[in-house]
DNA sequence: CTGGTGACCTGGCTGC
DNA sequence: TGCAGCCAGGTCACCA
């Protein structure tokens, strides 16, 4: 499911239901998920609460009250979490609960397993996974002469570059594409043959097109769906992901589809260059 | 260091 | 209807 608007869209809908509440129980019911879920995760979380949550890139965190440690949490291709007070029974796929004492349940749902629980007693930020990410994108040290910067003397085509989370977090397949459209960018450009005035427009594109994914409530292509079940309603501002062979939005042309790193790449030949 | 590829896992769709 | 093959929102580990 989930670029960072996706996440984000997440953690808004997640965050009321769990915060200040004591845990009584967390339930595993498959471990076996991108890295096992630790075996002592029911203990750490017994009898405690959440007292605050964040996203880092596409990573959720929750803190623990009185500096009892903080739970990471990916959601991978397909990880979903729902927040509800009347679950059904679980069924396949459904890999954990989080049980709080009102009676709500933070329930995880990952059909491919690309996702991760994981814990830590000592500051997130310093996690191996959360220690090497670079700038959120719509945080203050995220522009277009930082790009700049980090892409002199790089030959990896600019949307491998965006989707790098060493040099920027959050920008995942679909948000890539979309971006370099509306800078008007070649997603196989090499970076770092990319002007400044070039890259000033892409990291306003990709701030726009995530502010705006952000609150269309993210993009639901199959099945994402946010924490109390609805759909994101931003598949129909899609300009060009997943529509490769259609007519450019802008001049009609018929647009390009071809493969990099292994992903679906669609362009304009004509608008971007 | 850099860039490219395979790996993880399940299900849906396409085409023979 | 069956089945092989390909594809999907991510990203780490490993290789040259």
């Amino acid at each position: 499911m989930p670029e960072l608007p996706e996440v984000e869209t997440t953690l808004k809908g997640i965050s009321r239901g769990i915060l200040h509440k004591k845990i009584t129980s967390f339930v595993c019911r498959d471990k076996k998920l991108r890295w096992p879920i630790p075996a002592d995760m029911s203990s750490f979380l017994k009898n405690q609460s959440f007292e605050s949550a964040y996203r880092r890139g596409k990573y959720i965190i929750l803190n623990l009250a009185n500096k009892k440690g903080s739970v990471l949490i990916h959601l991978g291709m397909s990880g979903k979490l729902r927040i509800s007070k009347k679950l059904n029974p679980p069924v396949k796929h459904e890999h954990w609960d989080i049980n709080f004492t009102d009676g709500w349940t933070l329930r995880y749902t990952d059909i491919r397993k690309f996702g991760a629980m994981l814990k830590t007693r000592k500051d997130p930020n310093d996690h191996k996974l959360i220690k090497n990410l670079g700038p959120e994108p719509l945080g203050n040290n995220f522009n277009g002469d930082y790009l700049f910067k980090k892409s002199r003397k790089k030959s990896l085509p600019i949307k491998n570059f965006i989707m790098d989370s060493k040099i920027v977090v959050g920008v995942g397949n679909i948000y890539a594409n979309e971006a370099l459209f509306m800078a008007g960018i070649r997603p196989t450009k090499k970076s770092g043959l990319i002007s400044k005035v070039k890259f000033e427009e892409l990291s306003h594109a990709i701030i726009i097109t995530l502010r705006e994914a952000i609150e269309a409530g993210g993009t639901t292509l199959k099945d994402y769906t946010n924490a109390e079940e609805a759909p994101g309603y931003f598949k129909k501002e899609l300009k060009v992901y997943d529509r490769g062979g259609e007519n450019c939005v802008r001049c009609n042309k018929k647009l390009k589809e071809i493969r990099q790193a292994n992903r679906q790449t669609v362009y304009c030949s004509t608008c971007q260059n």
